[in-house]
DNA sequence: TTATTCGTAACATATAAAGTTACATGAAAC
DNA sequence: GTTTCATGTAACTTTATATGTTACGAATAA
């Protein structure tokens, strides 16, 4: 199965987008993320419609970021994404008559719905202002590397 | 992304093959199932190499239980189909030399691996004995219900 | 008026799960 | 021993879905 990567590729832009003064455009950032362009339009027009970024066309124009890092999380680009399917893995009918099948789909589920109420906590308590800190981090560490 | 049913898949077949007496054949747990025979022996297969099934070929063949219900349970399962991958949703770029993609990589990691975890703790805690008699307390219910 | 940039539809490609065909191998029935 | 039944597997096809691409319209600033 192909993985869903948007969660990541949208993280990785909001991310450069909050280094970044100005806007970006769906161009840069596409080079950026190796996509295209379209894709990312897309993608951020999900985000967009959520209030989370804004775009601007014509000459100075792209993408900024419309909100507080402090106050989006992860859950919330999941859910602007529009909460796709987290699981690689599923029943095979979703609604049988056969009992045998009733019982493994709710063995199933049951688990399924445990792991995924964990995800969206730990998503839920993950701030873009985190993930910009840690960067923070990161780069910083870097540098002392190299000196 | 097409999710992989396998594990249910084999689930229906094994419950079926509890609930019936002697060996029962790839064509009628396909039929049973609404798949494909071949793909039965391919995923049974699996189970064999884990030794959880056995199988015979010719005349009154085919495949049957060669575990106690109790002794598997759906991690076992899981990790006889070879661990496929749970998540629909991933990062786009495994090994990304860029700071910020490391810092969105590791914060998903972090919070799929939490959830993978959970999954697999449950996973491991229901057998195929709790299964068979959570289906035998579901017959017993709709026979009420007839009567 | 021109250059730039988003918005979006329509179509193309890529990947992986499941299905299908074909045939070899082995085991029981006769 | 020959026939029938069943698994074992390779090779190929189909289907689903994420992503990529082309094309063009609409808006905005130089
Ligand atoms: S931040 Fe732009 S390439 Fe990773
Ligand atoms: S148990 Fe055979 S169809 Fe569900």
């Amino acid at each position: 199965m192909k993985r869903d990567s948007r969660l990541s590729s949208v993280l990785h832009a909001l991310l450069h987008m909050a280094e970044h003064d100005g806007p970006m455009t769906s161009d840069v950032l596409a080079q950026c993320l190796g996509a295209n362009p379209v894709v990312v339009r897309r993608t951020m027009g999900l985000l967009r419609n959520a209030g989370l970024v804004s775009a601007a066309r014509g000459h100075a124009g792209g993408w900024r970021i419309a909100a507080d890092l402090n106050s989006v999380n992860l859950r919330q680009l999941h859910e602007a994404l529009g909460e796709p399917a987290i699981f690689a893995i599923g029943n095979r009918n979703e609604n049988p008559q056969c009992l045998v099948e009733q019982s493994v789909n709710a063995a199933l589920e049951d688990a399924f719905s445990d792991a995924e109420a964990l995800l969206m906590t730990r998503f839920a308590d993950v701030t873009l202002a985190d993930l910009a800190q840690d960067f923070a981090r990161r780069y910083a560490s870097r540098r002392d590397v190299k000196e």
